[in-house]
RNA sequence: GGAGAGGUGGCUGAGUGGUCGAAAGCGGCGGUCUUGAAAACCGUUGAGGGUUUGUAGCCCUCCCAGGGUUCGAAUCCCUGCCUCUCCGCCA
């Protein structure tokens, strides 16, 4: 939720800044509510404080042995007119809440103007596109060959976007996390964090997934309003909601694998061959949280820690940074990381790291202390994929290929399979 | 799944209808003393929101959550959630 304070003081303001990424934000109907909020919540508190003080007066006159008759017959009404008055005000609370949660953040001043992904600037890359002097697979016709990764298995066992993998695939595919998990943790001082794979409305609601994208989510049956979760964000960042931090804990840094479910509503047709988009997908995620003038800074560190996967596999990638069209919900700034992978010839996303400014602290109470104001004010948060493991599965088998469709594994990966360098 | 106990401020814990946002202790912060520190002593110390130029003042809300009773609820009633103990089951 971006500030309810810009929207009273700055309202032309803000709606500029969202016109970016494409929203409009209709100031008219905003600045009504807000008028009304205010008249109604003045009149109710003002009634409120009147009965305080009249049903305190009540206590002490019969404390002293008055008759309170009187006394009571005055306030009779007041009563009804209190929860007439509160019923209003919650009324046009409701309204202007559910409108302000549809309100995206304000994107941060480097986010170019644009309309869609076409719009998205590259910022730099790293390493040059793989070339081969015979015609590259892609990770399907390599997998399938090689053996190991089983796509028709999988849409039998639950559906389309479900795939099995076995053997030297498999181990690639556990090897590829405990990789980024060891990185992270050994030279990126992340803590490595064990969470839920189903979480409740109230965390989905804290990291912005709820109420707007619900239809992204497998929701599940049963009395608890379960959600298996779209991405470990969701359980990691709701770590520290309703938490004031203290601030010699900050930054906290985590790192954190886990399964994500994603129900891939409105992609249909998109990437249906192979691993690219699953509804059930692995991902090594990273979140700081962070003091508020060190998001900036933290976003470029997070992203360098997730650039450190792809050079050290040896991956060839760009860094794109989002435009305004194309930029996440949630956050104020996004960049995205895109592998280059031979069987498309194409870069295309395996992260995506991102600053949400107070944007999630403040749906989710997430604060700090700080030592010179003394109290608690919003953390920022900070997140990005440390990486997508399938995804990474795939770039380094298209990478790595030879002209009989082997895979030559890279170094760093070496003391996690167990003696294998070569799928073949 | 069965039986019982309980959820109060950073922590422990008192409070069973009125002046309670809440005793006391611990912790934190500031000070006195000290070369410095400790001890001792004194003071101070919850969060959210509204109004307002205001980190001033005033006001509202919050004692797990949501309803209810009442002029008035931490305290009474209902529902839910969570925690603990014992038994059963289980990776």
């Amino acid at each position: 939720m971006i500030d309810p304070q810009l929207i009273r003081n700055d309202l032309d303001n803000v709606a500029k800044q969202l016109a970016k990424r494409g929203f409009v934000l209709d100031t008219a109907r905003l600045s009504e509510l807000e008028a009304k909020r205010k008249s109604v919540q003045v009149e109710t508190e003002a009634l409120q404080a009147e009965r305080n003080a009249r049903s305190k007066s009540i206590g002490k006159a019969k404390a002293s042995g008055e008759d309170i008759a009187p006394l009571l017959a005055e306030v009779a009404d007041m009563g009804d007119r209190l929860k007439a008055g509160e019923a209003r005000l919650a009324e046009i609370q409701t309204v202007l809440d559910e409108m302000l949660q549809g309100v995206p953040n304000i994107p941060h001043a480097d986010v170019p103007e644009g309309r869609d992904e076409a719009d998205n600037v590259e910022i730099r890359r790293w390493g040059e596109a793989t070339t081969f002097d015979f015609e590259p697979k892609d990770h399907v016709d390599l997998g399938v060959t090689l053996g190991g990764m089983d796509f028709e298995t999988g849409s039998k066992i639950t559906g389309s976007r479900f795939t099995v993998m076995s053997g030297a695939i498999a181990r690639l595919h556990r090897a590829l996390t405990q990789f980024m998990l060891d990185l992270h943790t050994g030279d990126h001082g992340y803590t490595e964090t064990y969470v839920p794979y189903m979480v409740n409305a109230d965390s989905l609601y804290g990291t912005g997934n709820l109420p707007k994208f619900a239809e992204d989510l497998f929701k599940l049956e049963g009395e608890q309003e379960y959600y298996l979760i779209p991405t470990a964000e969701v359980p990691v960042t709701n770590i520290v909601r309703d938490v004031i931090i203290d601030a010699d804990e900050m930054p906290r840094k985590f790192v954190c694998h886990t399964p994500c479910f994603r129900s891939e509503a409105g992609s249909y047709g998109k990437d249906t061959r192979g691993l690219i988009r699953q509804h059930q997908f692995e991902k090594v995620e990273l979140v700081q949280v962070v003091k508020p003038q060190a998001s900036d800074a933290a976003l470029e560190s997070l992203t360098n820690c997730a650039e450190q996967v792809l050079q050290r596999l040896g991956l060839p990638y760009r860094v794109v940074i989002l435009c305004g069209g194309d930029i996440g919900f949630s956050s104020t700034k996004t960049y995205d990381l895109e592998v280059w992978l031979p069987g498309q010839q194409k870069y295309r996303e395996i992260s995506s790291c991102s600053n949400f400014g107070s944007f999630q602290a403040r749906r989710m109470q997430a604060r700090w202390r700080n030592p010179e104001s003394k109290k608690p004010e919003l953390v920022h948060t900070v997140n990005g994929s440390g990486l997508a493991v399938g995804r990474t599965l795939v770039a380094v088998m298209e990478n790595y290929q030879d002209a009989e469709g082997r895979v030559h594994l890279p170094k760093v990966l070496h003391p996690y399979m167990g003696g294998v360098t070569v799928i073949e």
